[in-house]
DNA sequence: CTGAAAGCGCTTACAG
DNA sequence: CTGAAAGCGCTTACAG
């Protein structure tokens, strides 16, 4: 099967390409007559037009790059992604963008990525997750001119624009309401270091935790994964002066520690308290049900995706800081039991 | 920044960009030592072929389709699609190749995406998954001669290559390990009716029942997700007779039957043993573990990336029956309590 | 083994 | 408002 040409489409319409292609394109040069009638053969005979051809001649190549750096058994299990991936895609396609997904072993081969994309000129712009204090991928970008968004903030002046979202205020939430049941000693087990959200909310943790002057506050770091949330569950509850309340920087870690918990004969919520960070499904599948941080993630990707093609065209529209998560109280936090 | 061409590296290398393109791309036509000495210099001022050009000189796009039809909110929570892209990924940016997502609300829209797809030339071939009975998606694909690879099968003659694991054995050691644990009363939860692997799951579940001569044996349908499966397992264990062991057709769903089961108050395994069909880490997060189905998910996506690659250069190497599920057996099975 | 040239299918100034 | 033409950066027959 022959692919239809614009060359096929002018012939049809009896006018030039370079009509057909300013019809296509809603530029003006082209009456209104000839526009409709140029869209409606184009239409029929079902031209698209070559995106090579267009991107060859200087237009954009129509796709965003989204490289991830993470393994692959913590990128499947992370709801996260794939809800973030959802978002992104449904705004980009309701533009005729495509996306461009790789999967990468770490920042040096994600710069990498960048570099060859931006050479190829497969990317019109890229989404950057993960960012990290000091990190070595946004100069590159710079460096590049290729159009960014970053997903997790807040930035700084003068770099790329940031979709964000308030993580201090959502874990004041949350260490507000624990205390409110009567917990004074809550630990956090959080995400991977170097993250700058992790940063922020190791720095919150403590800093609300002073405020609400509580006693013990322990933070335990991890890797996102099922089996250090795990282990760090296991440490803690492990520990002389066990807290009666633990937050997890995600729900698969919460999960693991609520398995814990059981495995160690103690009851959830009135033993120990367990409130997840993200609301996945996942939270509504155990038993108890986990009280989780809650937002809408797929919005996240769409936000991100839609100011990436503001960016692209040109018109940055700044940094956005997108909802806070909210807290959803369910099965997995109650008062602690009385000593 | 500007991007270096062909015509840069032809320049500083002494030599026609011709030379560069057959050097470059490892054609006969240069000496070996202008070879040496035109990919040194192409990697010393960092050039990579603009793809738009490449595509454009009737060269492939070096892109791969992938299109999803499910909501947001399953393929977030399915452990298996992160798992199958990683895999895929793996093996598409070993050869240089992109991956081009899109993530579609139904079969009509995903026919529309390879119709675009193939018009704008974006894609060199697409991975299918999720074949239903009677596959629309197929005679499109065939009509625009776009390569393909199916994930999931076995197909049948003269049609794409099929990547494919043999479901009637997996599940027949499945049944035959319950039925040795002394279970005869086994239900199932399968997954979404009409998608071909559930229809095999569903003919090989009814098969081997009757071959060990079971006496219940219902099958309820889903939709792979949490609430669905909670819903089935909910009536399952409400009837008078109820089963003593329940097979889910994936994890997500086996989860959930776990939970159901402790919020009915039964006791996993004692009282209902559980199978999970697709092992995610998920399935050691929970307590107790599950027994489940067990096979590497990356390894299968690479398998499939790389027959759509041998199909793209058009030497298409027939079906591929990858690996057959294993059963792991953990904390989820037992012999069931004697009445 | 190498060079000069056509051509892929668009977009976009430039004339009319 | 429309047409003819150059040009994007490659690949690939075709001469030498």
């Amino acid at each position: 099967m022959k692919r239809p040409t614009i060359a096929d489409v002018a012939r049809r319409a009896g006018v030039s390409k370079g009509a057909v292609s300013y019809a296509l394109n809603g530029q003006p040069g082209v009456s209104d007559a000839t526009r409709q009638r140029i869209l409606a053969i184009a239409q029929e005979i079902g031209f698209n037009p070559n995106s090579a051809a267009r991107a060859l001649s200087g237009a954009t190549s129509n796709a965003v790059g989204l490289a991830l750096c993470r393994p692959a058994r913590i990128l499947g299990i992370e709801p996260f992604f794939m809800e973030l991936i959802s978002g992104v895609e449904a705004e980009l396609s309701a533009r005729s963008y495509a996306l461009t997904l790789q999967v990468v072993a770490s920042p040096e081969a994600e710069i990498a990525v960048y570099r060859r994309w931006w050479g190829e000129r497969r990317v019109d712009g890229v989404l950057v997750c993960d960012l990290r204090i000091d990190d070595r991928r946004l100069p590159v970008l710079a460096e590049l001119r290729l159009p960014a968004v970053v997903i997790g903030g807040p930035g700084e002046d003068g770099g790329p624009d940031y979709v964000w979202s308030d993580e201090s205020v959502a874990l004041a939430e949350v260490l507000e309401y624990l205390v409110a049941l009567g917990h004074r000693r809550i630990a956090r087990v959080g995400g991977l270091p170097g993250l700058r959200h992790t940063e922020i909310r190791t720095q919150a943790f403590g800093a609300v935790c002073r405020r609400l002057g509580l006693e013990r506050t322990t933070t335990v770091s991890s890797d996102y994964s099922g089996e250090e949330g795990a282990r760090a569950t296991r440490r803690l509850l492990s520990s002389a002066d066990r807290p009666t309340a633990i937050v997890y920087d995600n729900d698969v870690m919460a999960i693991a520690g609520l398995s814990v918990a059981q495995e160690m004969g103690l009851t959830v919520p009135s033993d120990v308290s367990i409130v997840a960070w993200d609301d996945s499904p996942l939270c509504q599948l155990v038993h108890p049900s986990l009280t989780a941080l809650s937002r809408d993630i797929p919005a996240y990707g769409a936000h991100a995706a839609g100011r990436l093609l503001a960016a692209i065209a040109g018109q940055p529209l700044g940094d956005f800081q997108d909802e806070t998560a909210h807290l959803i109280p369910r099965g997995s936090t109650a008062p602690p039991r009385q000593p």
